[in-house]
RNA sequence: GUCCCCGUAGCUCAACGGAUAGAGCGGUAGCCUCCUAAGCUACAUAUAUGGGUUCAAUUCCCAUCGGGGACACCA
């Protein structure tokens, strides 16, 4: 919808010999009794210094030659914008595709073809999955999801931190469990080994403990030969519940990619190659001169005891995610992470440019999630234990209220979540405001359907036409077609700044206009039905189911 | 010490630099002989502080105060 208008300003400014700039349209606030309006001739106002009753003068005479019959109405306001209202008939063509279309609508291609990669969650397997992760997991699910809506090719991975030190630290605390509760036997050698790796710190979580019960079924005593294979058995098994937990937040991943993985085939051999001019030995240690890209020290990339750091899996990781032939490349990390942003840019800048590849790489900082226990805000540490699983919130809250609890906050707000408060607002919750619209719609349409068998859509389109045509601009019935109208526009905002949130809150609003329009326009009464505002009824189902399916958010049929 | 985010109603959050700052929860008062009252209507309460830029600042810049996070040959 705005998109269109853009375009037809674009060309009346061309045909005033107007440069093109940027400004805005959008729906004025409440007292202005106007369907859009836009800043144009401000703007143009101070780059040529003209006054901006002037600028409205030439571009009202514009329209009133060559766009009569897009515009019904417009008017100037001060300190300098453009109101407008359509013609109906734009409204009227916009429902209609949404009626032909259904689910597939709106059909975008802005990012057509467009191959990207969104990875996400990645958490390291060191323990269960807790509410921060549940952030970022649906974060990365709705917003893949917006972006397919718009052309792209789209996969979801999952990167599986399956070597280091973490790992070894989480294998160690469930061995040195073990040996405390002398579940199995456990070699001399080994013991040596975890007490060493456990130095520095241990995992504290009742978690660790299920895992050394759960371990010592599958061996029957721990060595220094196979303690491989129990670290392998240990991520496997912690990677099962990680999944599980997913696919409760359903959260679907197309792909899951290990670590280790990364260090066959040679690839970091190929890399170093790349990396050649940028690397370099020094203290018995590999190198990245970052400095080079406006990082404010060099960083180490191989270790002096010959150890990658996890940097340089990363830099692994991302020149296969190259390989692989993506053209976008989107990562979303916790805030935490955000003094990696510019290190790993530089080193994909660089690896894309040695390849002749243009890869765009973004990447989108969440807030962390604190949670709210008797007051007292608790940072999520899984390797203190100190957290509350996403699981157990999934169970108390259900996925569909998590979930929107989750995405109708923007990225970049840290998030209090009480888990006390969102088990009773679980009852009283805008994710059943919303629901409940969509079972309303359901509603009427299963009461009209009572008393007519079959009618096709097309059939009714004229009474349609005439029906906008003869609505008040003021009405429920028409705001409800304004804020039909504007759903594709508010995908592509959620898209353009990676903000889910401007759909969670579209989905309230247009709830909320359409409760009103329930309470005051009836469309089946006795025996009739208001074939104009059935239409209605059925383009709003269209949307609201095809807003909760890209949230991947329950639209029942009764409640 | 350096860097990143945040500070809006009693609480949780919205508001591409725009015209009278919006919702939900909670509070008060109303509305079902009528497509589901998980709804609607009405009322009350807010931009941390001090400067600046702008025709216009909750939004941008600077400082102060508060909250969270990051600054390793950790992951």
């Amino acid at each position: 919808m705005k998109e269109k208008l853009k375009k037809v300003f674009d060309e009346i400014l061309k045909l005033l010999d107007f440069e093109t700039i940027d400004f805005e349209i959008k729906q004025p606030p409440f007292h202005i009794n106007f369907e859009f309006a836009t800043n144009l001739p401000i703007l143009l106002s101070s780059k040529y210094r003209l006054s901006s009753q002037e600028v409205f003068g030439k571009i009202k005479q514009e329209i009133e030659k060559n766009f009569k019959d897009i515009f019904s109405k417009i008017d100037f306001s001060l300190p300098g914008f453009l109101n407008f209202d359509l013609n109906k008939n734009f409204y009227f063509e916009e429902i209609k595709i949404i009626l032909t279309e259904k689910e597939n609508y709106p059909v975008l291609d802005i990012y057509k073809n467009e191959k990207v990669l969104f990875e996400f969650v990645s958490a390291n397997p060191t323990g269960p999955l807790h509410i921060g992760h549940g952030r970022c997991a649906v974060l990365g699910d709705v917003l893949g999801n917006i972006f397919k809506k718009l052309g792209c090719i789209v996969e979801k991975e999952y990167y599986i931190n399956d070597r280091g030190k973490q790992i070894d630290i989480l294998v160690g605390s469930i061995i040195e469990t073990i040996i405390e509760n002398n579940l199995i036997e456990v070699e001399a050698k080994v013991h040596e080994w975890s007490k060493k790796v456990l130095c520095e710190s241990r995992y504290k979580g009742d978690y660790i403990k299920e895992f050394a019960y759960k371990i010592v079924k599958f061996f029957n005593k721990i060595t220094l030969e196979n303690l491989e294979d129990v670290k392998s058995k240990i991520i496997s098994l912690m990677m099962i519940d990680i999944k599980k937990t997913l696919e409760k937040a359903k959260v679907y991943f197309d792909n899951f990619v290990s670590e280790n993985s990364l260090y066959r085939n040679d690839i970091s051999s190929k890399v170093k190659k790349i990396l050649e001019e940028y690397i370099e030995q020094k203290d018995n240690a590999l190198w990245m001169k970052s400095r080079q890209f406006g990082d404010d020290k060099d960083r180490v990339i191989i270790k002096s005891d010959g150890q990658p750091t996890y940097f340089f899996s990363d830099i692994l990781y991302h020149y296969q995610k190259i390989i692989r032939g993506y053209s976008w490349l989107v990562n979303i990390w916790g805030a935490d992470h955000h003094g990696y942003v510019e290190r790993l840019k530089s080193a994909v800048e660089v690896i894309s440019q040695k390849l002749n590849k243009n890869v765009k790489l973004d990447i989108i900082l969440y807030q962390l999630v604190s949670l709210i226990k008797q007051n007292q805000r608790i940072s999520m540490s899984t390797r203190e234990g100190k957290f509350i699983s996403l699981d157990e919130v999934l169970n108390d809250v259900g996925v569909d209220v998590c979930r929107f609890f989750l995405l109708t906050k923007s990225p970049d707000t840290h998030l209090d979540f009480d888990i006390e408060l969102a088990k009773e607002h679980s009852l009283n919750n805008p994710v059943y405001y919303i629901q409940y619209a969509h079972t309303r719609c359901v509603g009427i349409l299963n009461e009209a359907q009572k008393i007519l068998n079959n009618f096709s859509i097309e059939e009714k389109f004229e009474e349609f036409k005439k029906y906008i045509f003869s609505l008040n601009s003021d009405s429920h019935e028409f705001k409800l077609i304004k804020t039909l109208c504007i759903y594709p526009d508010v995908l592509m905002d959620s898209a353009k700044d990676f903000s889910p949130h401007y759909l969670c809150n579209y989905l309230i609003d247009l709830s909320r206009v359409f409760h009103k329009f329930y309470e005051t326009s009836r469309v089946v009464e006795k025996n009739n039905i208001h074939f104009g505002r059935l239409l209605l009824v059925l383009a709003t189902k269209i949307i609201l189911y095809n807003s909760l399916s890209i949230l991947n958010i329950e639209a029942p049929q009764k409640m």
